[in-house]
RNA sequence: CGGGGCGUAGCGCAGUCUGGUAGCGCAUCUGCUUUGGGAGCAGAGGGUCGUGAGUUCGAAUCCCACCGCCCCGACCA
């Protein structure tokens, strides 16, 4: 590609309500242009770079035996009806109607297509296995879509769907699936993890997320040094204490606290370490069964609630923050002085963290508005409390595998992979006959990759002062040569050519930037797109017959003689 | 959804308090010069000042409504 053929336009100012580094990056690079918000155009040059990704996908998902299709964007609410998320799904689904008031959706993923296109046409053992997957752009209407293509509503998707006659055979192929992602991120050229994580709202069992790791990543990984082991904080296990609960030795009083409602303003009024408080945490469990349980969660002081963990405790499913009013109807006092002492255990259910249970002589809100209560036991002043894991694991926290001390880093969440088991078989009927001509329900399994997202994330872990810095297998363009003075001198205009020429037989991807544009705004605009190799054609080098060669992140330029230049690019490619 | 902020040329911004018919930098176009790190000079084009309705002789500026966008909060007791 000639840049006078191609078409891009960088800026020197990112537009102001950019936020993160790839999104300004990005708009900078033009990239992508803003259609409204979280919508994207991907101009040809980030265009280029979003179909590297995808085909990287493509390519490793077809070797790993799975198969292509197309599904379409647009579908019928009849079949989410049928599976129970047209009422699940809030207002996240973007429905519509057609010119006959029929209702649609626009698929923010497609596990209802894929199920009832199976389900037609899979009616034996004999066709099981089977993987199909899509490339395709989803929607999402995000409440709050920001950073660019990481949260966006629209965004390009990699999504397949695998099919079994048992769980043996799903989990199978979600190890298969593992290995294929690891696969694909390290061909990416990213710095990745692959997690446990939760299931979330897809349901399932088995699950593991792929992060891309940088600090602005919108998830917490937990993961241990010493050993492999990695969760999302959501799911990542708090070990109970080591050392068991010391010996009572004060006894329990009142003090006044007027004012210090939040645990760190206690603590200072108090003058005790944040260890020593527990907080309670007052919540509403409203499981579908119609029920509803009033709780107080108790949590130290300078730990925080995990809502995924309480929320699987009994009665406390689809768990919420009590209302102020629910508060004083269950406990007779305003939220920031309650506690879990002389609670009514009639109406008031009370669930301690693990760490909490092995606390002694601790302060908590004494259920009255401006007092804390001192030196209070388990056991003595209260009951003994039902215990959970029911707290994010912190840095420092004993890693679960017992093998060391976890530490917690941020991720982007670009891939995702679910054993779903029967949940959409069932619900959509997915049925085939077995060996003995019996009808059984499939094991199914779900496979993500946030295809434009990745594009950000290998942005955010890639750039510097000048610009996108990417691992050459997503550039743009592999190699841009820039040449001194192309409109004015012959020599520089042959030597330019003919190594565009040569690059193109080599089957380089190359950019020759051929604009009669002085060499800073080359330089500026090469370095801005992230073209991760550069060759620059002077008269004076070309006399002695040598090029320059600079990697994009090369503090100095050398110089390489003219006919070696392909053998070395084709060397740093390779490298790559 | 709650709180805050912002909408003026493609991008970044000033002008709004104190009403008088819109400006700066970058980008774009023309010409000349320049050509190894985002050039210089001269000239030019481009804005219903988010939308609507008011106040006023006169509104980017003041009032009201709406729309759009951005930020913060939504584990706090």
């Amino acid at each position: 590609m000639r840049t006078s053929q191609f078409f891009f336009t960088t800026l020197k100012e990112a537009p102001a309500d950019a936020e993160v580094v790839s999104q300004k990056m990005m708009l900078r690079a033009g990239y992508i242009k803003r259609a409204a918000a979280g919508i994207y155009t991907w101009m040809p040059l980030g265009l280029r770079v979003l179909r590297k990704v995808e085909n990287i996908v493509r390519e490793e998902m077809n070797n790993a035996g799975a198969l292509e299709l197309l599904m379409p964007a647009v579908q019928p609410a009849e079949l989410w009806q049928e599976s129970g998320r047209w009422e699940q799904y809030g207002p996240e689904l973007l429905r519509f109607k057609d010119r006959h008031q029929r209702e649609f959706v626009i698929g923010p993923t497609h596990e209802e297509v894929i199920t009832d296109a199976v389900r037609r046409d899979v009616k034996s053992y004999r066709q099981l296995p089977i993987h199909l997957y899509q490339i395709q752009t989803k929607f999402r209407d995000e409440i709050r879509p920001r950073f660019g293509v990481m949260r966006g509503r629209e965004f390009l998707m990699k999504d397949g769907y695998s099919f079994h006659t048992s769980f043996e055979d799903l989990k199978r192929e979600y190890g298969n699936m593992y290995a294929t992602y690891s696969r694909i991120f390290s061909r990416l050229g990213l710095r990745f993890r692959a997690v446990a994580a939760d299931t979330g709202s897809i349901g399932g069992t088995g699950s593991h997320e792929f992060h891309v790791l940088a600090d602005s990543g919108e998830d917490d990984i937990a993961f241990c040094p010493a050993s492999d082991y990695a969760a999302n904080v959501e799911l990542a296990e708090a070990l109970a204490p080591s050392t068991p609960r010391a010996a009572a030795t004060q006894t329990m009083e009142k003090v006044a606290t007027p004012g210090k409602m939040a645990c760190c303003d206690v603590a200072e009024y108090l003058n005790v370490s944040l260890e020593r408080i527990v907080k309670a945490i007052a919540v509403v469990g409203e499981p579908d069964d119609g029920s509803k349980t009033f709780a107080l969660l108790l949590l130290r002081g300078d730990h925080e609630l995990n809502e995924i963990k309480a929320s699987k405790i009994a009665g406390l499913a689809n768990l919420r923050l009590a209302l102020e009013s629910e508060v004083e109807e269950y406990l007779g006092c305003k939220p920031g002085y309650i506690g879990p002492v002389a609670v009514d255990g009639e109406k008031v259910a009370v669930f301690a963290d693990r760490t909490v249970a092995a606390m002694s002589d601790f302060v908590c809100g004494a259920n009255e508005a401006g007092f804390h209560l001192n030196g209070v036991n388990f056991g003595r002043d209260l009951p003994e409390p039902e215990v959970f894991d029911i707290r994010n694991v912190v840095a420092g926290d004993p890693s679960p595998d017992g093998k060391g001390k976890l530490e917690i880093c941020r991720g982007i969440e670009v891939g995702h992979i679910f054993q779903l088991r029967q949940k959409y078989a069932a619900a959509l009927n997915c049925a085939y006959l077995d060996e003995n001509g019996k009808s059984q329900i499939m094991e199914m399994g779900c496979y993500g990759i946030g295809v434009s997202r990745i594009v950000g994330s290998a942005i955010e872990q890639g750039n510097d002062e000048r610009g996108i810095v990417l691992p050459t297998a997503i550039a743009p363009f592999e190699v841009c040569i820039v040449p001194m003075g192309y409109h004015k001198n012959e020599a520089v205009k042959a030597a330019a050519d003919e190594l565009y020429a040569q690059l193109k037989a080599a089957g380089i991807d190359v950019i020759l930037d051929d604009r009669n544009e002085r060499p800073g705004v080359m330089f500026a605009d090469m370095e801005l797109i992230g073209i991760p190799h550069r060759v620059v054609i002077g008269e004076r080098g070309l006399k002695e017959g040598q090029l320059e060669y600079k990697g994009r992140q090369d503090a100095e330029a050398t110089m390489i003689g003219q006919s070696d230049i392909l053998s070395t690019l084709k060397e740093k490619l390779c490298a790559a």
